[in-house]
DNA sequence: CGATATCATGACATCGGTGTCATGAATGGA
DNA sequence: TCCATTCATGACACCGATGTCATGATATCG
């Protein structure tokens, strides 16, 4: 590949004037220059970053880790869902910056992390993402003390800037939804305890509940694993078999999550019941493949990670200029950020009445898009 | 960060013994070898590999571009699903080859791919692999010869080496299956026919009825664009309502892919159809959140992203091996790989006979797994 | 018209590893 | 005991771009 020294040659000039046509620093008279570039093309040239990262000391370059790094050591089935989205966020806000991107994906393997991570900084990227697959706490190796790092779908003990979905609000927000449209008996499908949105999605359900004055009913809440290869269905039927053979049993199920209310779709009809004229059912994550094409399609809250993933890349670029600019105090901590998304209203829970049967307050926040 | 001149004077010798000691090259005494390591410790040194790949122009990278070049103009709805095990799957094959992952999307927008391609370019990438969201034909910039490509679900018209899955005979295994299983009315709801996979599966489907000697029967066949907002769930459900109103209906209905299966499941029990009893539903891609959550679970063929990731990787390995050996001619354009899956057969689907009606041969051919 | 500012350009050193070659010490066989 | 290896190590140049400083040529001003 040619360089600025076969550049110089060709149009008779030296190497530092083709560096400085490239870069637009120092003056370069008009014939020269027009040269120089005839001499680019010509030679098919492309500036050699190495040389370049070198003399500048900064490389233009941020590491992206994807992958399981559970600090429980449980083994989730992937679903290597959100990544993606995150990811493509992540680029969309670096992309005017200039920086490139290198990933790596730890493939679920804790032991990976570090050496994955010794790459990295033996390409001398000026900052790191990691990324995780679900909402989770993370334990990560420490990094230099000049390369920051941003947390995406997960947290650290240690303070580590994060960018986190807003959960709770979203339940929240979803089942106020709800209530708005007149339903009193809410039932919930909760995830694994011991996942973050097996707790957080619940507590907004509650509040949401407690707000509006409807009792919180505990036949009316279920931890379900329905994930489980061939329990996972079962539990799931007898989750829901209880609930509707209650005395006064739910119009609406809500869902841990989007893939959650796709089997409870078929369960509930092969139970033969109606969706939703018998009853509701509402998701969470706006999987869109699942929520969009669901017949009919899936109510729920949108998981923001597209957002996310710019909000990161964002939080991530003023951290390096931080740096760079030797300021003294970075913003204290800044403690995580919580990213919500809007409901999404589709067509798998019935209006039961016009509305307005409580007193909402009008909440005209507008939920974080981007 | 420490330079490895850093160390050398720390440790109390030269740079190049430092490198002496990294490298394993050229031989170093014992207790300057331990001195080093114990140095390096210290302060904590990583290589910088700019410096590196500058002395020895290899830099030890490879460029994988995502998103979608359509040669076609159309604007598809982001699946956003393929890419990332494919990419899981290339960082698989690559990961004990030393190489770093360099990733960058077009975010949909064709007139990114060149500066894309620049970026890469001047980080002096090995080999570039390109990734498209779902089976189709693309159309590159030209690269320097010296710079190896490969496509992943997707091809050209130059004959670039591609990594393409087997829609055809996956579908005919699948509808053998079906045949096997004592179907012989079996319906089939295609993707938009300006889509390979529109074409392909099809045709794998076709096959397998004149393997059988069952006539292929137009009323049991439709292109289906279900993923329309609106008139999607309309026009699918048309379709399935025009072939189970047949005087003779499918027992089974083929669907383009497991998406579409989803919505099938919908809508057959809106219309009061029990699956499997009444009518089976099989679907294509094994997109596993959909086709194992779904109840039953999905009979489905699987569409191994990874494996033809893992494919893509070594070949790029292997053209950029053939490359650097000089090797007068590289294997002379061993044509599209093409990478099948196993048919799932899982619930959605009923054994009508105990099989044996038709005088099958035993295909014993392993399945193209990883 | 002479002095100073500006312009256009080049020489040279530098970033951090590593290939090449040289050097002195230790080892071994004749 | 002497010469030929092998061992252990260092000096030096080089990869390609760019920051610094220097130089000669114009341009501008008093």
């Amino acid at each position: 590949m040619a360089t600025i020294y076969d550049v110089a040659k060709h149009a008779g000039v030296s190497p530092k004037t083709v560096s400085r046509v490239m870069n637009g620093d120092g003056p370069v008279g008009d014939k020269t220059r027009a040269a120089v570039e005839d001499a680019m093309r010509a030679l098919g040239f492309v500036r050699s970053n190495a040389a370049r990262m070198m003399r500048a000391q900064k490389s233009g370059i941020i590491g992206l880790i994807t992958g399981a790094i559970s600090t429980t050591g449980l083994n989730h089935k992937q679903q290597g869902l959100p990544d993606l989205f995150i990811v493509q966020g992540i680029q969309r806000a670096l992309e005017t910056s200039g920086m490139t991107v290198m990933i790596a994906d730890t493939a679920g393997r804790q032991d990976r992390v570090a050496p994955l991570i010794d790459t990295f900084l033996s390409h001398r990227v000026e900052g790191l993402i990691y990324v995780a697959e679900y909402h989770q706490e993370v334990s990560l190796p420490q990094l230099p003390e000049d390369t920051p790092l941003v947390l995406v779908n997960c947290f650290d003990s240690k303070g580590t800037p994060a960018i986190l979905p807003d959960d709770k609000r979203g339940q929240y927000e979803l089942v106020r939804r709800l209530i708005g449209a007149g339903h009193r008996r809410i039932g919930y499908l909760a995830l694994r305890a011991d996942m973050v949105a097996g707790q957080l999605r619940p507590q907004g359900y509650r509040e949401a509940l407690a707000q509006a004055g409807i009792p919180y009913d505990p036949a009316l809440f279920a931890h379900t694993n329905f994930d489980l290869p061939e329990a996972g269905p079962q539990l799931l039927w007898d989750s829901i078999d209880r609930m509707l053979r209650l005395a006064s049993p739910p119009t609406v199920i809500c869902c841990g999550n989007d893939q959650m209310a796709l089997m409870v779709y078929g369960i509930l009809r092969t139970m033969g019941r109606r969706v939703p004229d018998e009853i509701g059912v509402a998701g969470f994550d706006n999987y869109r493949v699942i929520a969009e094409t669901l017949y009919p399609p899936l109510t729920t809250v949108d998981l923001p990670y597209n957002a996310m993933g710019v909000r990161a890349g964002e939080r991530l670029l003023s951290l390096i200029a931080g740096e760079e600019a030797q300021t003294s105090a970075p913003p204290p901590t800044q403690s995580p950020v919580c990213v919500a998304g809007p409901v999404l209203w589709r067509a798998s829970v019935a209006e039961m009445r016009p509305t307005n049967v409580l007193h909402m307050k009008p909440n005209g926040r507008k939920t974080d898009e981007v």
